[in-house]
DNA sequence: CGAGTTTGACCAGCGC
DNA sequence: GCGCTGGTCAAACTCG
């Protein structure tokens, strides 16, 4: 199997994410990407955790970490990760889900009320013609705008033949677009389970036609089909001597865990990679709310997810 | 026949 | 205001 460069980066949940939408914007490293293929981490189980199951953990802790909105923003060190997001009473009580989760509970209400007011347009204009597939079609689109101003993103590159990576969840396909300036078009996925409302974009990166670019909105509702019970975060934080090779830390969970260990922030060699290492070489990486552990030496826990081993790069499983 | 894909049309947002 | 672009819809189509 080929080696497979990865870079992934986290997206805020703010309409003023400069995420770009064009593709041209792909065609250079994403700011404040998380290149997780320098360093000590070997694997990511964490990434099936990334890409929507569900923060088990109950939220109140020093290091309820706030929502990041701009990535852009992020501190370049993992150090003044740590200073920043760390001890931040202004949440010390958000609820019993992450900041990312709780953005999906908090605009339940508002589409609730917002699905209430359409049906009352509706309502008030029963007695005009029978709208335009587009004006109906439009009030959904209304909807999703909202949504879209609070669901999490997050994109990864991948260097794959293939568009559509495997990554445990069924997709369907709703769009596609031809993106300016690139000869590849984008398509729009969006996760077939029924109260799962997880979108996913999938282009070509315009200046390496190699690199697959997947940008993930929102959070599964639901595990994925392929998704092994042994990717459910733990309950107690293992010690790192005879932690599994890779497992997924809430970050309340996390906290306690970094308490204990007295783990140390650590960067890559670019300086925007954090985490935490512990003494004895393991290491935590900071993604989407959670922590990943990935203990030096340690061989994939992942079993076989199909192409999501392909979307973790092999240069997290096997360094070098 | 159901699920998924394709594709043209539509609309909102944004920049000029 | 206008044009461009991204995102979405939905009918038609394909596939198993």
């Amino acid at each position: 199997m080929e080696k497979k460069d990865h870079l992934i980066k986290m997206e805020g949940n703010t309409r003023s994410s400069s995420f770009s939408e064009t593709t041209a914007d792909y065609s250079y490293p994403f700011p404040g990407m998380f290149d997780f293929s320098q360093g000590d981490q070997k694997d990511s189980l964490g990434f099936m955790e990334l890409l929507g199951t569900q923060d088990f953990c109950p939220a109140n802790s020093l290091f309820d970490l706030p929502q990041i909105t701009t990535p852009q923003v992020l501190p370049t060190t993992s150090i003044d990760m740590a200073k920043e997001y760390s001890f931040n009473p202004s949440t010390p009580n958000s609820s019993s889900i992450s900041s990312a989760s709780s953005e999906a509970v908090n605009e339940e209400p508002h589409t609730d009320n917002k699905a209430a007011a359409d049906q009352q347009e509706e309502d008030n204009g029963h007695d005009q013609p029978k709208p335009k597939k587009g004006l109906k079609a439009n009030q959904k689109r209304k909807k999703t705008t909202e949504k879209k101003l609070r669901e999490p993103r997050f994109a990864f590159m991948t260097k794959s033949e293939v568009d559509h990576l495997e990554d445990g969840y069924r997709w369907r396909k709703y769009g596609q677009k031809a993106v300016k300036n690139s000869p590849f078009p984008r398509s729009y996925f969006r996760c077939t389970s029924a109260s799962c409302n997880v979108k996913k974009r999938v282009e070509r990166c315009v200046s390496d036609p190699g690199i697959v670019v997947t940008t993930y909105e929102g959070q599964h509702t639901h595990l994925s089909p392929l998704l092994s019970p042994l990717m459910l975060p733990p309950p107690p934080p293992p010690p790192p001597t005879t932690a599994p090779n890779s497992i997924i830390m809430p970050r309340t969970l996390f906290s306690q865990y970094q308490q204990q260990q007295g783990l140390r922030p650590f960067a890559d060699n670019q300086g925007c990679n954090l985490g935490f290492s512990t003494p004895n070489g393991t290491n935590w990486s900071f993604l989407n709310e959670r922590w990943f552990c990935s203990p030096a030496g340690g061989s994939a826990l992942m079993t076989d997810h199909g192409l999501l081993q392909d979307i973790v790069p092999s240069n997290m499983l096997k360094q070098g």
